[in-house]
DNA sequence: CCAGACGTTGTT
DNA sequence: GTCTGG
DNA sequence: CCAGACGTTGTT
DNA sequence: GTCTGG
């Protein structure tokens, strides 16, 4: 699941709601966003404990990868592993991320062999969602001394809910505001309780919408995308 | 000990 | 980096 | 996640 | 069929 979303809120707006305290980046609005793009990403500075708003590469490339010609393949996460898994453990220990969306996309498998994609995000005027995420810094080994760091993340899973599961059977964790401290680190939280806001989302509020097929197409960014192409909201 | 892997999804 | 398999 | 490519040689 | 790029 998960492997495309939209992002479309304003840089001040994200940066209010997640009360974020660097110096505001600048950021298109992204109705097709895919894995390798930069996106906002909320993480606590290890050092002074603020929240900062950064653009990160969407696709984990471990520490100790040679190259990154596996990073598109750890845009997801499982709930269920995160914590143990070689890719991701260090990441789950100290490296964890809110990742703000406006919605996400799913594509359901129909009897004739087609894909339908489906938005799916909260009611309109609702709040960009967090999903729980987990962060990277990585150098490439054959730079040398002038390598530059390359920071990137990926977006945990965990089953669907009750109105998601029809079009898939998984789905990003989505955490409320009230958990954000724990995941960011700014409050401690034992492994146990960490894993344990890996579950779905509660479906008050949620919507799931079926859109155009142009979405499928990484190249088609344009607010369209998001008009449910039945009457249903947006 | 060294070598080699280290991931998710969907579909069958 | 760290674990697993041989 | 989907879309799109999937190859070599030599020469510039 | 399977990998790469976005």
């Amino acid at each position: 699941m998960c492997g495309r979303y939209s992002i479309t809120s304003a840089p001040e707006a994200i940066r209010r709601l997640f009360a974020t305290t660097n110096d505001l980046i600048n950021f298109a609005p992204r109705y097709n966003f895919p894995p390798t793009a930069q996106g906002p990403v909320v993480r606590r500075h290890p050092d002074t404990g603020k929240r900062t708003l950064d653009l990160l590469r969407w696709g984990l490339v471990p520490v100790w990868a040679k190259d990154m010609s596996g990073a598109a393949k750890c845009i997801n996460a499982r709930g269920e592993t995160v914590a143990t898994l070689a890719s991701f453990r260090s990441a789950f220990k100290k490296r964890r991320c809110l990742v703000p969306a406006d919605s996400y996309f799913e594509w359901k498998a129909l009897p004739d062999k087609s894909k339908q994609p489906y938005a799916i995000g909260y009611e309109e005027g609702a709040d960009p969602m967090a999903f729980a995420g987990l962060w990277e810094g990585w150098k490439d080994p054959a730079s040398g001394e002038g390598g530059e760091w390359i920071h990137t993340f990926s977006i945990i899973t965990t089953e669907a809910n009750p109105l998601t599961a029809p079009v898939h059977n998984r789905m990003p964790v989505i955490l409320a505001p009230d958990h954000w401290p724990a995941w960011l680190g700014e409050v401690e939280a034992s492994v146990e309780e960490l894993q344990a806001l890996l579950k779905p989302a509660p479906v008050e509020g949620m919507r799931v919408w079926p859109v155009d097929k142009r979405v499928g197409n990484v190249r088609n960014d344009d607010i369209e995308l998001l008009k449910s192409i039945t009457s249903q909201r947006k």
